[in-house]
DNA sequence: CTGTTAGCGCCTTCAT
DNA sequence: ATGAAGGCGCTAACAG
């Protein structure tokens, strides 16, 4: 058996074809006659051939690859939208890259960089600088440069000045539909918690727990809308600080359920109960918000049709279809058991 | 500016220099005049040139790119673990193709496949097929073919008859150490919960947990040895069926974390308090361990060190460097409050 | 239906 | 220090 790889070449010469045939079996673009195509499926039978799809790439320019680039793959969020999004992807027929930045700006230009060099067909960018509020210009510059060549679609995020393709959950909708929740359970006195302001899904929500407050005749009292993060230790910190205050709302809507599981935590600990004397909500319905004491009332962002859509508008621009510039996909409400009536006060 | 991608032969004619000199540039391999040298990089600048790296790839029979085979990168455990691999990977200039095969063998086929075509130098292989503790001879015809090109390096894992190198965490020494914690509480009546017969990592923990307990001279109530799977809701079901019997262990030992969450849930909504009334510890020391009350005691994987041990062993064989055919990696108790002092009975 | 040929973009001798 | 040429493995056009 011959050394290094074995080609089209060699199947072709132990076939006494010509290797232009064994591309075509390989292929099937054209017809080959029924005996030398079963010779030749023999041949690669035998030596368990693989076409290189490095060079087939080299020709068609396009690798039938995707590069995924996301700030945290452990964050379930992430996880459960790469996963919804992969399956689709595999679907059509494309192989995934994944880059995972651990929301570091540097590593997502070494990403974009190797991706490109990869020659990804294209590229599904989540969080990181596509999240900041400010958009930094140079980060836009690169991004823009990429996308003069590879297109490039953004789910829950954006950057001035970049005309991406846009996927995004309908946050402000999902947030309304919470303060409407808690205003029907007598809740007055709203809360809200983490997330971190300058990022865009923070403030999206803000603004949109903000107006639906107003629109409702409630005020907000600012010692309530406190965030430092989107993790579970971020829930704790914005809990404490919110003990210490004299007076205290009855309600807290979260920016995503890792900071609802961090309140509730703490809540707990110092003998509040959730729903009892506290409801707390959160949002994203991660896997966890149903097994976390007591069950977290969430708002969910339909990963499945999150993840398709992403991928779809992506193929689409691949493909060089017309494709909406921005879709925003539906949220939806999921009651459980963290938020409950308020008695009479 | 031309139509197309840019090529190293655009640069060339651009700067007044032939495609080798561009491509010395390039690679750095070759001396290049000063002056020469920065009329090409302000060329290659000018138009964001980057280099195709299928090209190269195809020229060096190496595409820097390696594969990564798992079940659920929703999973924490395989998130948390491929998220370290990845970086450690990265650091060393390679890119990774994430195979996420929800556990089902037709997809690790078909992921097996892509990766061999796409030429990936390396595959690190967790979970599925290589997990049964009965191998499936065609599963392990396929792998030795791929291994026949690609090195494979299986994390946690083994089949008959396949030769790869294994990277593994102590799990024996791990369980061995959770046993001993829970015998030194004065726990007696200790039950194993969680995992599924067939799986290598089940039999692997179940029987250590058993020497452990023999070893000990205590005895082994079967009833209190069941499972159904590795996620929480596994959990609850075998938490409930444990409730239905007469006599109930003092101690459980889960599976993994998942598996004790919704033990703990379940005990805990039948009133049951943890660890006052009845002792739990997990595996895996995931990111919830901590945060899921009352605090899980568990045993890590040490995730660090397990992925960069995989992808040091990996590329050393691509490198066909010298590699340990079997690492086993230490796990360490991370002690919480799911456990407690037995009182006197 | 099948073979021949050229070229995708790059790098690496071999000359100069 | 630089240029010319061939080839990595595959496929699409062009012949036959």
């Amino acid at each position: 058996m011959k050394k290094g790889n074995i080609t089209i070449y060699d199947i072709a010469k132990e076939a006494n074809v010509s290797p232009a045939t064994v591309s075509r079996v390989l292929t099937g673009n054209a017809k080959v006659r029924p005996q030398t195509m079963r010779k030749i499926m023999d041949v690669i039978e035998k030596y368990n051939f693989k076409p290189n799809s490095l060079a087939r790439s080299l020709l068609h320019k396009q690798s039938k690859t995707i590069g995924f680039i996301l700030p945290d793959i452990s964050h379930p969020f992430f996880s459960t939208l790469f996963q919804k999004s992969e399956a689709y992807a595999m679907e059509l027929g494309y192989t995934v890259f994944l880059g995972n930045t651990m929301n570091n700006s540097e590593n997502e230009s070494k990403y974009l960089q190797s991706l490109v060099e990869k020659q990804v067909d294209g590229i599904i960018y989540i969080g990181g600088r596509i999240n900041d509020t400010d958009t930094d210009k140079e980060y836009a510059e690169e991004i823009k440069k990429v996308m003069e060549r590879i297109p490039i679609v953004f789910v829950n995020g954006r950057m001035t000045g970049v005309d991406a393709h846009v996927v995004r959950a309908d946050e402000e909708s999902g947030i309304d539909k919470l303060v409407e929740l808690l205003i029907n359970l007598n809740h007055l006195k709203i809360g809200f918690l983490g997330g971190l302001d300058g990022i865009s899904s923070t403030d999206v929500k803000k603004n949109s727990f903000i107006n639906a407050m107003k629109t409702r005749g409630l005020s907000i009292n600012k010692d309530w809308v406190i965030g430092t993060g989107f993790n579970i230790e971020s829930g704790e910190e914005v809990a404490t600080q919110l003990l210490n205050l004299n007076e205290r709302p009855t309600a807290l809507l979260c920016a995503n359920d890792l900071v609802a599981i961090g309140v509730i935590k703490v809540l707990t600990k110092f003998g509040l109960k959730v729903p009892e004397e506290v409801s707390v909500v959160g949002f994203d319905d991660i896997y966890l918000a149903k097994h976390f004491p007591p069950g977290i009332t969430t708002v969910s962002q339909n990963y499945d049709q999150l993840g398709q859509t992403a991928i779809k508008v992506l193929v689409d621009l691949i493909n060089e279809k017309e494709a909406e510039k921005e879709i925003v996909v539906p949220t939806s409400l999921i009651l459980r058991d963290s938020c409950k009536l308020l008695s009479d006060s």
